[in-house]
DNA sequence: CCCTTATTCTAAACCGGTTTGATGAGCTCG
DNA sequence: CGAGCTCATCAAACCGGTTTAGAATAAGGG
């Protein structure tokens, strides 16, 4: 056959002025497997076995149909696949977050950016959903399994007593928990580890020559929140350090302000804060800064989360990274090997890094350190 | 045939202790269309008239028709429906950033909120892809239009001379610009108007007394980039004021400090400056504040975004808002019509708002200002 | 009462792939 | 030379919906 034009159905024609319809819309005009299948001078079988690289296809068949697809530029359709095969090859994440602090969270553009860096090369793709509540984020989940959109979830922000697991597991859905494991639920669990930073900051401050050491805590009710505070809780136990009563807040600045406060009217304040998140901990900073300490000779910071501000004010921030791109890469592999029956390969996160610059320093002498 | 039961594959057998296989992992277990109609006693074509609204149906079957449907919990397989169709039920958008940068952007998780809420009521689903580069970008593009994966893309941070209008244009996806329409392509826009922030910040300081107002710019070649240093020379002329050379920069902290650095070492510095982000604001001030000087009594600074650390600084940013939720929801809205041959709602966005807080005061009286 | 027109409903084709069962060609081997 | 195999190939069924063409029934008109 003439190498020139053949391409795809119709169209072709006469190039000349013509009233013939334009190819419409540049949509509809794609070639199917079927198209493949005559230039090739085979079936759609065969072509279908090509394409899945399955045995029992001639070297020359095989390379007829090479050249055909490369020809008319085909790729299988997602969608047919997906219907034939009963499998979507999409991944589902559903984000719940008040809108205003989602613009704060470094965690959910980095993830999904892991994530999709993991799901590319397998021809996977990702919906997304963000729901501000928990009854849309039920409905969320149901509606991404009842239409089939989803092969599998991501599990993240887990709270306590969770519902998600039990709700996925129902649904008939994959998924894969990015946090400590649940117990007592089946659901795989790829294992974060949010003490061992919140662990490395308090055994700085210590070494330092802190002794009371505070902790603003994140929202209440998430396990990462519980776990940072009983990571700091155990480290201070294990170091035999002076017991503070650890304060409440919701990784909102403004709260963060409220609950250094708090710390700073104690009668024995601390001389260190470990915060449960960056934001927080720069707006400690500043509510502790405008009582007249100077931070860090009076008062030490610790953040969490690296944000790309930490190490843009004054002091730079001392703080906890987790790669988070990494996490969402991992998940992503994780979880495709899971809806494919794959075991997942060996699972290994990268440990967190400890990021010391500037808002730590040895407690003042005497002082007020009563 | 019998009418008794033909549901859907085998199953149903002996729930003896047999070794029979449970229920495959719940999936697959699925009602579809035809069980439907099997149990109303209608056609596969009635179940399908009745879920779409369409006329021809009496008021008998649909009753019966909507009883099976609750009792089965059936609701139409997205993928299947998207097959027949020819349509995915399904929009695109394809960030581009750096990794490092991804986590900093405000825009990002608050345009896709904003998507997400625009989209849902409307049974459409998002899928998103990060990509690095400009290459990876288009294999993007083409993987999703190829895959027939989405009906249409959402095309953000326009660059000058953008390569991508014209490409979705001959891949056939349709397209929505978020941001001013480009010229020569006819990818419709939803028209954000970065000029008029910049124009406010400008016109404030101006009230306060400033002559000289700096710019700190955004990454090269960028529209909005482009668009706001316009702007801000623009407002300089109109008002009569001194030039000032702008300085380059690129959204991240560093970039920030440095471009600060560079203004204050002109012969005239500015009194105030304009940053194109919060983010180099802020590195802004921390850099002017650790030359000595006093920000806002020395040198005023706005920012633009109004990120959520801006108030928890010391000072508070004085900054510009933009209502990215609401971008989000109504780009989403104008694609799902666009994509489904409708006209698009009348557009309006909202204006952005201008922020003030205390980083912004008169200039000094004579002191640097020459 | 027959013919026309509307209405309700269904069988069958279709979307673009995958998978299965059957067919036929080419080999080996007794 | 024919039985027995293997291998390549293809037609047809299937995934779960939508849509069309036409049959069956009901209603209206002369």
């Amino acid at each position: 056959m003439a190498q020139g034009r053949d391409q795809a159905s119709g169209a072709a024609g006469g190039s000349r002025a013509e009233s013939a319809p334009p190819p419409r819309r540049g949509r509809g005009s794609r070639p199917t497997i079927g198209d493949v299948a005559a230039l090739a001078k085979v079936s759609k079988a065969t072509v279908s076995f090509v394409v899945n690289d399955r045995a029992g296809v001639s070297p020359a068949a095989r390379r007829r149909v090479r050249a055909a697809m490369e020809d008319l530029g085909w790729q299988p359709n997602a969608g047919a696949r997906a219907l034939s095969n009963k499998r979507a090859q999409t991944l589902g994440l559903v984000m719940r977050r008040q809108p205003e602090l989602l613009s704060t969270d470094p965690f959910f553009p980095q993830f999904v950016a892991g994530i999709e860096t993991g799901l590319a090369p397998l021809g996977y793709a990702l919906v997304l959903q963000v729901v501000p509540d928990e009854d849309t984020e039920r409905q969320a989940y149901e509606r991404l399994a009842r239409d089939g959109r989803v092969d599998g979830v991501f599990l993240t922000d887990l709270r306590v007593d969770d519902p998600r697991p039990a709700l996925v597991t129902e649904l008939g859905l994959d998924a894969l928990i990015v946090g400590p494991p649940q117990p007592g639920s089946r659901v795989p669990a790829i294992g974060v580890d949010d003490g061992s930073g919140i662990r490395r900051a308090v055994s700085h401050l210590r070494s330092l020559g802190h002794r009371r050491i505070g902790h603003v805590c994140g929202a209440e009710g998430y396990v990462h929140t519980e776990a940072r505070r009983d990571a700091w809780r155990g480290a201070l136990a294990d170091a035999g350090l002076a017991e503070v009563p650890p304060v409440e807040a919701d990784f909102t600045g403004a709260s963060g302000a409220r609950a250094t406060h708090q710390l700073l009217d104690l009668d024995r304040p601390p001389t260190a804060i470990v915060y449960a998140n960056d934001l927080m901990a720069i707006a400690g900073i500043t509510a502790a800064t405008g009582r007249g300490l100077r931070v860090p000779e009076d008062l030490s910071v610790v953040g969490f989360d690296d944000i790309p501000l930490a190490d843009c004010i004054a002091p730079p921030l001392t703080t906890v990274r987790q790669d988070v791109l990494t996490w969402g890469n991992v998940a992503a592999q994780a979880l495709a090997a899971r809806t494919e029956g794959r075991a997942p390969e060996q699972i290994t996160l990268p440990p967190v890094e400890f990021i010391i610059r500037s808002s730590t320093a040895p407690p003042p002498r005497g002082g007020r350190q009563e």
